[in-house]
Order: structure tokens, then sequence, then C-alpha cells
DNA sequence: TGATGTGTCACCCGATAAGGGTACAGGAAG
DNA sequence: CTTCCTGTACCCTTATCGGGTGACACATCA
């Protein structure tokens, strides 16, 4: 049985050419292809695809919207994102609404068969300075600043972080309130902040804790 | 020039091949390969690579630790991890690290040429799997709980995360305390807590700002 | 039309946090 | 041995916050 699949790309060129390329192959078949995603929800239900391409600017519901709609009751299907849009937001938003791939529209008739093959085999097809922004949001990952606090400080930072308050604080650790607030001063004084707030904010922010 | 490629590897019957292997396509000339870290920042300043091939599981030094020390000095060379490790641990950290690919090795014969070329023009060439591991991990980042807060009170919610004051948001927004102060008591209302730091808490860890 | 939700403002009180200071014991480091 | 750092503890004053209550304008919606 070939592998069915579903096609959403507003421009009528791309969407015939990739209908040709795909048909060429003779182990794909293209089920299905649509301007908009207007309907997308009825037509994946209907059409039940194996793999689903998705461009992402499209008139009345974007391809990003259409991925979250398609997720919210189908987490089977691969779906390869196909666009020309390759900033962070687009490429964060799609993969968290669930997107299995992205490919830039300049790689795909190098690519797309193989991408399509990579996805079905379970991988995750993405153009490589698509890969490259994935795994660099992944690092920049702060380098954890230095502080110079000591163990029962960043302990201390710790249960007010999670929302505990002094007195809390002094409960749990069986220490007078006072101490807390000495040990809560000096914090202050090595976070360069004075309040509560801007500390548990600056220790959440730059993962002290 | 050609491209200088620097190996760590404890398996000699593997190093030798990656060495074999990357040889006979002249343009990658490996300048040295080592079969543990330990030495790594030297070697590293000393040689200055332009990829560096990483295997994780060595003696006295690991793969992992080893990419930290390289990145702690060096930003531009590129690592590509070769292991066989392809568990969520081992490849995030790996990732947090600073690597900028993760290659199987049973891909190795396949792929490595590829890979190489992939990461020196700015991709992040990854296994399959590893791949769909990335991208899963970016998934599941959180459903955003709904706590039906108003426009107004998550611009608040989220000055309060910031670190601002009360008299500050007040401040900013250029409207009274005593309303900064209603719009908390009802966010802590709708969040279901009762302070400053609770709520903060909870707004930057279920990324409600 | 009235009910509801939102954004705005006000006042009260008691609890909590901030800012300042001082003190002392124990361990590490000079 | 003495200084420095850390953890502990107490004091006081002022500022801020949390909880309650009430009010009003404006919008939407029933």
């Amino acid at each position: 049985m070939p592998v069915s699949i579903l096609i959403y790309e507003d421009n009528i060129n791309l969407r015939e050419s990739l209908g040709n390329l795909l048909s060429l192959t003779g182990d794909y078949q293209v089920c299905a292809s649509y301007p908009d995603c207007s309907a997308v929800t009825e037509q994946v239900k209907e059409l039940n695809p194996d793999v689903i391409l998705m461009d992402i600017d499209m008139p009345v519901v974007n391809g990003i919207e259409a991925v979250g709609r398609i997720r919210s009751f189908n987490q089977a299907v691969q779906i390869i994102m196909l666009t020309v849009f390759d900033d962070n937001t687009h490429v964060f938003d799609a993969m968290y609404a669930g997107a299995n791939g992205y490919l830039l529209k300049k790689y795909i008739s190098d690519k797309l068969i193989h991408s399509i093959r990579e996805v079905l085999d379970g991988g995750a097809p993405m153009s490589p300075s698509i890969a490259r922004m994935v795994i660099s949001s992944m690092q920049k990952a702060a380098p954890a600043k230095d502080y110079q606090l000591t163990a029962r400080e960043k302990e201390i930072l710790q249960l007010l972080s999670r929302g505990n308050s002094f007195k809390m604080i002094a409960g749990d650790l069986s220490i007078s309130l006072d101490t807390v607030r000495t040990h809560i001063k000096r914090i202050y004084d090595k976070l360069h902040v004075c309040s509560q707030i801007e500390a548990v904010s600056k220790a959440i922010n730059e993962k002290l804790v």
C-alpha cells in the first residue's frame, strides 16, 4: 500500500509540482491537496493520510494553527512543514504546535522524498539551518553565572523560589525566622537585588535553582 | 586548505577506521586522534581544528565533559558527537554542553562525510532518531494551562515576574497603586496562590509569561 | 433592560518583608 | 593564632504586601 500524502499549499504551481514530484516515485500517493486549511479537521479525519505537507503562509488559517488543530485529535500523522520562513518564531511555533519536520522550500527538490522517508522512519527531517537553530536554542541555556552563593544560601533561595515565605523556610529548615532573614539579606547582597521578587525572578531566569 | 579534523575515540579500531575513511576524501585531514580527553584543552588550543569528532564513553574524561571544557574557551570549532548512546540524558547533556551535531555510530559509514560537510555549512547533523528526540522535547513543553487571566492581568503578572514592585508597576502603567493591588489580588485568586513569590514562581514555571 | 466582567480607584488593618545594626560560635585559611 | 567567612540569632523602624470592602465607568451579553 503506497504512502498517502495530503498537501496544503496555497501556491497552485508549487502544489502541482509537489504532486508531480511525488507521483514519480510510485511509493507515494497524493490523496488530496488543498490551497487552504479552513476545513483541515474534516479533511484529515476523512482522508487519514500518512503524511501531511504543510505550508505556513496560507490564507484564512495559517499552517501552524492548522497543525495545532490536527494534533488535537491525531497524534499519528506525520507533519512536515514546507515553507520559506526560517526565523525563530515560525520554526519554534511550528515545533511547539506538533510538526515532525521542517523543510525550507529551497531544499524541496533535493530533500523532499528523502524527508518523507525519514519522517516515516521516526526521524525529524530538518533543513540544516533549522536544525542548527533548534539545537542552539537548547544551548543558550545560560552560562549560569556564579554569584558565590554558599550551599545554605542556595538552599534558601531555592525554597524561596518555590513560593515559600520566610516563615515557611524557617520551619522547613528548623532555624529561626531571623536567621532566614540574615541569609536572605546576604543573598540580596550577592545577587544585587533588594526584594524577594527580584531575587526569585533572577534565580529562576538564570537557573540558579 | 583541507579541513582539519581532531578525533577523540577510545576504541583503537574505530579511531583508525575514521582516519582512513576521512583520508579517502582528500578534503579532510585528521590532524590528530586521541584515545582520551585528559589533555583536551591543550590539544584543542594547539591544533585548533575545524571539526572535532567526539566519542562519549571514554576513560578519564567523558566526551560531554570534554565538550564543556572546549566550549569554555572556543565557540568556533564544530563538534560532532559520535556515539552509541541514544538515550535522552546523553543526547541532551551533549547538546547543552555545546555539541553541534550528534551522530549514532551505526550511521557513521553512511553519514559521516556528509555530516562534516553539513556542520561546516552551519547545520546540525543528527541521526534521525536523535532529531526526533530533540523536537519531541520541545513539544512536550507544557500545555500552558489557561487560568483565564485577562490581558491586563497577564501584563501585570509579567511585570511582577520581572522583579517589579507594585509601585514600579503602577508607575510603568501609569495607574494607581491600588489598581495594581486589585489586579494582583484577582491574579492570586485565579492562580490559586496567595503571595508574590508563589505567583511569580507559578508564572515562570508554567510559562504564563 | 439588567446582569456580568473588566479596569480603574480608594481606604482599612494586620502580617510580612526590607533595611539597618549587633552579636557569637565554629571552621577554614592565612 | 588570628582573621575571615558562615550560620546562627536578636533588635528596631519603615515600607510593602495580603485580605477585605466598596465604588464607578464601560463594555458585552442575555
